[in-house]
DNA sequence: TTCGACTTCAC
DNA sequence: TGAAGTCGA
């Protein structure tokens, strides 16, 4: 029998339309599928962590399903990758790219020394549509703005989808792997049975039905619906995307051929899977997207660091209420619908005058599709040191978006069980995810405003005026 | 160099 | 309607 390969798992946990699977499979050689809780992957917030989870068991059970298994190995990856060589007698090691900065630094050490001592080591394209360096600008160099981009990729072909394999051939002695109930990934997540229970299913099978479904039903609507938060409006399909349970491609040519079929709300999904490829985009050319204002004349505003405010904002008790449901949907459910997560990250920056990053470390801590690129690209927009063709200063005024995207209530009426006489489920469920020591009680008052709305508006304003150089 | 255009707004 | 910078062809 050949040598086998290693497949090293990342964030491409499916097996249709995989193209580092297929050149894997096309090589003829028995494949070991691997996965690696590296530091980097430790360091993940506790939502996304308990999600990744999910993602690694429905992964598991559908390599079984093709007659292959994971190996789950813990530890620093190369090391855990040499071993594993020396263990199965590979010929080298296959991955999927990655292209934020910790992975590209950690994949370059990787490669560097695999091949060093002569194995096969080789990156393939296939979470982004597009590699971030193949799209330019006329003058040669990343865009900058989003609709000349967009302009750019909507021309551009998307290679057909790749079939999944039936059957995955593996090594004659598999070797060993570590039991992921042993990982313990949900340690830091203890917000009960009622959050879990609420959360989308995990996996390839769940990603496909989830866009069958929303094709189906939702997306006609999907321009025209799309932003009332207190609708099942949107694809959810997210957290798919960012464990590579669905790929982009998949979406891409699904939302083409609506698009044919004369669907009005196809261009919109476009665009939106178009968002979260220029913020791969931005984050290749850009890598410290997520550390750093990527305007550098924002280096001098004067956020405040993390402060009393800050907190009432993470515990959903700002006293804006659709600030406030927002916060306390996303605690419970790992989630937050698209435009509440603008109405409150521009209520945390603006109003209350903190730095986008003490926002963007809440919701990576938070959210089960936890995105780096397209986080750091969110708040940065938002912040207005990030990409924004619209040089104003951008305020939203959560009192104004609640009555034009939640005109009834029905949102904040779900998360908030202060505002109801009879409370609901979901509203009750954030008073039993929260720490004891947090505590909260839904019979007590619902907090008076942090600030005035107005008030808040003009400081920040004012602070824009005086702090940017 | 010029010039049209720029996700999601507030008042 | 404001207030106004720079991206990109």
């Amino acid at each position: 029998m050949a040598e086998p390969l290693i497949l090293w798992f990342r964030r491409d946990l499916r097996l249709g339309d995989n193209p580092v699977l297929a050149a894997a499979l096309a090589t003829g050689r028995p494949v070991v599928p691997v996965f690696v809780l590296d530091p980097e992957t430790e360091a993940l917030g506790a939502a996304a962590k308990q999600r990744l989870q999910m993602a690694l068991a429905a992964f598991a059970a559908a390599l079984q399903g093709v007659g292959s298994r994971l190996i789950l190995r813990r530890g620093p990856a190369l090391e855990v990758l040499e071993r594993l060589v020396e263990e199965t007698g590979a010929a080298g090691v296959m991955w999927s790219r990655a292209y934020d900065a910790t992975s590209r630094v950690r994949d370059q050490v990787v490669k560097a020394a695999l091949k060093a001592r002569g194995l096969l080591a080789e990156s393939h394209a296939g979470f982004v549509l597009h590699e971030p360096w193949t799209v330019e600008t006329g003058q040669g160099g990343p865009y900058r703005v989003f609709t000349p981009y967009w302009r750019a990729v909507r021309a551009l072909p998307v290679a057909p989808e790749l079939p999944a394999p039936v059957h995955l051939p593996g090594p004659e002695r598999w070797p060993d792997s570590a039991a992921l109930a042993d990982w313990n990934m949900t340690c830091d997540m203890q917000r009960g049975a009622v959050v879990l229970a609420r959360w989308q299913s995990s996996g390839e099978g769940a990603a496909l039905d989830r866009l069958a479904g929303f094709a189906e039903d939702r997306m006609a609507a999907y321009a025209a619906r799309r932003d009332f938060v207190a609708e099942d409006a949107t694809s959810g399909l997210s957290e798919h995307l960012t464990y590579g349970e669905i790929s982009p491609r998949t979406l891409w040519h699904r939302g083409r051929r609506a698009m044919e079929e004369g669907n009005p709300g196809a261009e919109t999904f476009l665009k939106e899977l178009v968002w979260r490829e220029f913020a791969w985009h931005l984050m290749y050319h850009y890598p410290e997207l997520g550390q750093d204002n990527w305007k550098a004349d924002w280096n001098a505003f004067p956020w405040r660091g993390d402060n009393a405010d800050a907190e009432k904002w993470r515990r959903g008790l700002t006293g804006e209420p659709l600030v406030d449901a927002a916060m306390r949907e996303m605690f419970v459910t790992g989630r937050m619908h698209n435009r509440a997560r603008m109405i409150a990250a521009s209520y945390l920056t603006k109003h209350l005058l903190t730095d986008w990053r003490v926002g963007l470390d809440w919701f990576a801590e938070c959210l089960t599709d936890w995105d780096p690129a397209a986080n750091a690209m969110g708040w940065q927009w938002v912040a207005g040191s990030g990409p924004d063709a619209s040089p104003y200063f951008r305020i939203f005024n959560p009192a104004t978006q609640a009555e034009k995207f939640d005109p009834e209530g029905r949102y904040r009426r779900r998360w908030i069980a202060e505002m109801t006489r009879n409370p609901g489920a979901e509203a009750l469920s954030y008073f039993d995810a929260v720490p004891k020591s947090w505590g909260m009680d839904p019979a007590a008052p619902y907090p008076m405003p942090l600030i005035d709305l107005a008030a808040g508006r003009e400081r920040a304003l004012e602070a824009l005026k005086q702090g940017k150089s």
